[in-house]
DNA sequence: AACATGACGTCGC
DNA sequence: AGCGACGCCATGT
């Protein structure tokens, strides 16, 4: 018998987990999501993984998650785009030209914050 | 079962 | 400093 589960879904699970941790007002990137989870080379993965936040319930607020690079890249997949940036600034962050200003102050680190 | 793609990230030029 | 290409893990066809 197997003494592991093959919770393939339990890699969603745990991202949707971290990035629903995300605190309001802040953002983090989907590379520190990654490696929150251990997968730290697997930055697509989570990107990828926001495709059933859309489906998961709780929603799970994949408007604060941006690139390392503080684009707003995936804005693209929301319905409509402008929701992201509306969301953003509705809980105090600032976007311009898609990018989140002061990223770097705003961002919010899991791994850290979590004591991976 | 294998190939190609994807909401990224890092290295190289 | 800016642009290009490759690599990564999981999913879908």
């Amino acid at each position: 018998m197997k003494t592991e589960n093959s919770n393939k879904e339990n890699i969603y699970e745990v991202i949707f987990e971290i990035v629903r941790l995300v605190p309001r007002g802040r953002v983090t990137s989907y590379g520190a999501v990654a490696a929150a989870i251990g997968l730290k080379s697997g930055a697509r993965l989570v990107g990828y993984a926001m495709h059933a936040a859309g489906t998961a319930k709780p929603k799970v607020p994949a408007h604060r998650v941006v690139n390392s690079k503080g684009l707003l890249t995936g804005k693209h997949h929301f319905q409509p785009q402008e929701k992201m940036q509306q969301l953003l600034e509705k809980e105090g962050i600032k976007v311009k030209n898609d990018a989140v200003v002061d990223f770097n102050k705003l961002f919010w680190d899991p791994v850290k914050e979590l004591s991976i």
